[in-house]
DNA sequence: CAGCTTCTGTACGGTGCCGTACAGACCGAG
DNA sequence: CTCGGTCTGTACGGCACCGTACAGAAGCTG
């Protein structure tokens, strides 16, 4: 029993990164052979195929984003507060991060992605609501804080405007301060 | 002089279509050929080679989301208020959001792109600017509306979460009323 | 109508990637 | 050490696209 060299989870890791770096059309077999060092000889012994590989590649992000962070929040514990709070930590990581705005984009054309997508937003969009629920005034407040802050987070590294004398860091600042964590809402 | 059946801007049409529906990797001049129902003969006789039509597609696509932009607003006339708000009307029409997005993936992973956006940016934002300073409490304040209003613009097509029992345009219109528009802004 | 310019169709070579086939290298088991 | 299964390198055919070359169609112009 020959030990494999190239694992079926480092073809997964490798495709990951390039889906991260490329988008899915970068996710090309002889290319994720040359950068882990070997031919694509070994592949098609663990995936039937480029679309096989780009399956797994999805289920693995989607299963990171969801029950990964899940797993590991409730496994830290904490009050409701705390665990939302670990969770957009872990949802918007650096690794995790690059590979959501290329999933995004490929899901504007592709139908599977998109289904994807959306079961990934419902509950990372659901820990978000547990977050806010305490400092919004009602229901439609709390959905608006909470689009506000999932839009703002996606639109942080797609946004290329600046903000005159301010960095973007001080502007998030005062999102934070004076829109989704404001005790009080504004009258509707 | 035979009249062309493909001139020029019939080129660069179809390459922001696809490029809006593909990415720059679906921007293929025999696609695009095909799509014009002509073959490739023709095209490189107006660009030098596939390179300078991506080069040209982003230069149309930055002076019609600024510069055409800003000569219809300022024809149309109005006061800063309403100027401001048909700018964004135009910006995000139907036909330059998905050129938009697609431009804004392309920038993670090209510099040139990245620099062009900013360009874009920066003046889409100037527009912002004076549509939310009259309502705005002070510089900061208007920063964040500003920020907030443009990340929920580019998300809105990337998020696929629901909203309980509300749609997304009733969230949006919550976010409008509670926060960008609202004019006594939180406390500090 | 003839001539000329311009555009288009066709054909070609080159390249890069996909998927298949298979021989041999490698390594643990006995 | 030998065996046997597993993984990897190499080679191949196929396909899609790029860019070039060129002949011929198309339609103004005089």
């Amino acid at each position: 029993m020959a030990v494999a060299r190239t694992p079926r989870h480092r073809w997964i890791d490798a495709a990951l990164l390039a889906l991260a770096e490329g988008g899915p059309e970068a996710v090309q077999i002889e290319s994720l052979a040359r950068s882990l060092g070997v031919t694509k000889g070994g592949f098609y012994g663990y995936f039937a195929d480029r679309r096989a590989l780009l399956t797994e590649v999805l289920d693995t992000w989607e299963s990171r984003s969801t029950a990964d962070v899940l797993a590991r929040v409730e496994h830290e514990g904490g009050d409701a507060m705390r665990k939302a709070r670990r969770a957009a930590e872990l949802t918007f990581s650096v690794e995790l991060r690059p590979v959501d705005l290329a999933v995004r984009d490929w899901a504007r054309r592709d139908a599977g992605v998109a289904e994807r997508l959306r079961r990934v937003d419902d509950v990372r969009m659901a820990y978000l609501r547990e977050l806010l629920e305490p400092v919004s005034a009602d229901e439609e407040d709390l959905e608006a804080r909470c689009l506000i802050a999932f839009s703002v987070a996606i639109a942080d590294r797609l946004v290329a405007a600046d903000h005159g004398t301010r960095t973007r860091t001080e502007v998030l600042e005062a999102i934070n301060r004076r829109h989704l964590f404001a005790r009080a809402p504004e009258a509707p």
